[in-house]
DNA sequence: GAAAACATACCAACCAGTATGTATGTTACG
DNA sequence: CGTAACATACATACTGGTTGGTATGTTTTC
């Protein structure tokens, strides 16, 4: 409406406080999960008093939430959908090269911290409907990502035809989403790499021999 | 030493209440995790005071791990390691079966409930060491059951020479966790269904065109 | 001067854990 | 046989600490 720097600068949007508390309960959150997760020790850790959190989130609850929408979620998209998007060459060299170098680029801390929003998953649930839905939609995004890939790859031959990508999108998000859980149970990132490297070989296997031309079509 | 009934009916073994108290927790901490759980939902589940409680348990961790290591790790052993071990034909073919079966077995709560073994695992494994190691060492006894059955598979032709066994096995566990992790945030028993079908034709298409006798053997 | 952005002090509920008491055996001994 | 000594299996009441949340104040900013 006005012509101000920027359109709200005071409640809602980005406040310095704001951003310190989501990622102080971003940390607190990845380490103990969200019900375990104390308002005293994000407190603690920002300098930010209890008037002025609950200044800017209605709740705990709200909190998270937004944790979620604006840290979670979108390292996530950075990382994981966005390259698969962004990308028109081979969907399963592009997958590949993801799950290698995300792998590869983390460290044994956030190998045992886990995946947050897996962590999230698992832990809200069956608790909360506001954090399951985001969680379901956040999947959805990058089981689609995935998938149109597959279907584009489908479209040029290098995928077989009778493969269901719907499907196969699913399992694949589900087993990365098992080997990052594997490895944080054991603790160690080279757990990581190879449950990976199953997943790898998995994904080349789905190549197509004779990638292109008139081979065979029927049986 | 004496020739009573029982050799120790009264404090470690088989006191009624202490398996109650054990069936009641291992239902608190599958529906809330064991932070989560709490000791006054499971005084008022049983009937049992607290000082009956903590004259069982020393602690809260102690009745925590006595649910793993008498209620989910024998549940488990039963319903998808023995039935590894036990066969002997293809372990292709009774790994599909197991997880077909159990898959089906599962009630629309089991699903959303999540499994209690790989639920702990993500809550606990960065939080206590008693859990971890039980949860690893659990994990380990089922990825080693199907190692087994895939190498038996593999010297009888039945499976590429080429594929580590070890690796594959690990990323079946990390896959079959991950699709019930996925169906769990889902609360959808037929997202778990799906993802099973992913992990099944990933399955199949492992095992070998020519079955036995004197294909080719280099390259 | 008015609203936004904090700060302080407090609260009720809940938590795991403990201290202490009691009822019911079981064993030892004379 | 009788009784003292001891152990098991509970029950009741309480404690110190932490939790998320609130009520009410002060400061800052436009």
């Amino acid at each position: 409406m006005n012509a101000s720097a920027a359109p709200d600068r005071h409640h809602e949007a980005g406040s310095d406080t704001r951003r310190a508390l989501i990622a102080a309960a971003a940390r607190e959150m990845h380490a103990h999960g969200f019900q375990a997760a104390s308002l005293a020790g994000i407190l603690a850790d920002t300098g930010v008093t209890k008037g002025a959190l609950y200044h800017h989130f209605p709740s705990k609850l709200d909190l998270g939430y937004a944790v979620f929408d604006e840290y979670y979620a979108p390292a996530l998209r950075v990382n994981w959908i966005a390259p698969l998007q962004g990308d028109r060459g081979d969907a399963l060299t592009t997958l590949i090269s993801v799950i290698s170098r995300v792998g590869e680029g983390m460290s044994e801390q956030d190998v045992a911290l886990g995946c947050p929003v897996n962590n999230l998953a698992q832990e809200m649930s069956a608790v909360d409907a506001g954090f399951r839905a985001r969680i379901e939609g956040l999947f959805d995004e990058w089981r689609r990502a995935i998938e149109n890939g597959l279907d584009r790859l489908q479209r040029q031959g290098g995928l077989e035809a009778g493969v269901d990508t719907r499907s196969l999108a699913a399992f694949i998000v589900a087993s990365l989403e098992g080997c990052l859980g594997m490895a944080k149970n054991a603790q160690r990132r080279d757990v990581m790499l190879e449950c990976g490297k199953g997943l790898i070989a998995y994904l080349q296997s789905l190549r197509r021999r004779e990638p292109a031309g008139v081979g065979d079509r029927h049986a």
